[in-house]
DNA sequence: TGACACATACCAACCGGTTGGTATGTTTAA
DNA sequence: TTAAACATACCAACCGGTTGGTATGTGTCA
């Protein structure tokens, strides 16, 4: 990467997914994005009408971003889908230590804050949950056909499972100040899909 | 004894459950609390030294509120801790239908936007979602030692991963402009639970 | 009993700082 | 030459919180 020629609008948006995620959408001002990404409010309302449309823009960067790390994960190498998929659940669990506002969910945090207020901020939460949770269905559809898993469930909501679980571990982490009690959640979801496609629990160390 | 007549006090914790959980915290103004409540400006820093205080207490009320709506639901009488502990992930499923911020929870609202910046209502609304959620590990524990059910996991985790769930349905819901998805999720939630105890599916309707 | 001391509950007006946003430049690259 | 990219200076509205004050108890002791 060449972070030397980052425009304005970038640089902004990269200081929302950082700020956002410490301090909520509402409480980070315009300048607070200024200053973390060190360019005046004349460039900010030049590339954004408003503090809302960052907030967007921030959203649908943040869903390209998880595609792109999660869909050239190492474990999508895996032949089984179902091993992509299990594979995909361990990855996020183990991605859960270390400062709390570098593993959560940008859009998750966003949404809560303008669900009722800012619709198009919500839309683009959703846009950006949904976007990426819903990349999982074609592979646990094959995983289901491979496996022969018939049950009560659609793929889509098992999908979108994996999201809320991930979403409720965040805020466990956030109240709890640490990621031990959204690992242990995130172990439960892996319990789960395990018994759903009939196998034995996972190894412990 | 008890006047009639509810106290600025108590008028101002019921005016912040309400519109918090709507607006969320930062959103929310002092000006809005007193208007909602029906009191003046004066009232509020009476009772409480800072905004965040109220929230404090706010967190606090919920989690009795939360306690009793649900320590004394109907479910509760069934003899075998099992049908306790489904009785009250089937009620809490059922309860996600309606407005949404008539079924989120706030303390799982306000620990977003206070989890880096405000320790004193992080800690308030942790010992609102543990305080609760912990309520249900003595029916857990009894429902393995009745079953004969042991497993890889503690009955705390179990306990703390229905709140993640929940938590985590909530966000959906907001994302989604409302509550099937929600829904969905607690049935995954429910299906978990009775493959953990060896019990068929739930029927469906 | 009565009266004084003190406490609690509440109120309207106000304050300094911060907010999102604007108006008006200046620089840069094609 | 021109338009987009950025900077500087500024503003009106709103924010959490403070002020000085009133009304209504409530405990104490002569």
């Amino acid at each position: 990467m060449a972070p030397a020629k980052e425009s304005a609008r970038e640089k902004l948006i990269g200081a929302a997914v950082k700020v956002v995620r410490e301090k909520g959408f509402n409480a980070t001002s315009v300048d607070d994005l200024c200053r973390e990404a060190g360019v005046t409010k004349g460039a900010f309302f030049h590339h954004f009408p408003t503090k809302t449309d960052l907030g967007v823009a921030a959203a649908e960067a943040w869903k390209l971003h998880a595609n792109g790390l999660f869909g050239s994960a190492p474990y999508m190498a895996h032949e089984d889908p179902l091993d992509r998929v299990l594979g995909y659940l361990e990855f996020r669990r183990d991605m859960l230590e270390g400062p709390v506002p570098e593993f959560t969910c940008l859009a998750g945090t966003m949404v809560q804050e303008s669900y009722e207020t800012l619709p198009a901020l919500r839309d683009a939460c959703h846009d950006s949950i949904w976007g990426h949770g819903l990349t999982l269905v074609p592979d646990i559809e094959a995983a289901r056909k491979r496996h022969g898993i018939n049950g009560d469930w659609t793929s889509e909501s098992l999908a979108l499972h994996f999201q809320a679980v991930l979403q409720g571990a965040f805020i466990l982490a956030k109240a709890d100040h640490g990621a031990k009690a959204a690992r242990d959640t995130a172990d439960h979801l892996i319990r789960y899909v395990r018994m759903l496609f009939n196998l034995p629990p996972e190894k412990e160390a």
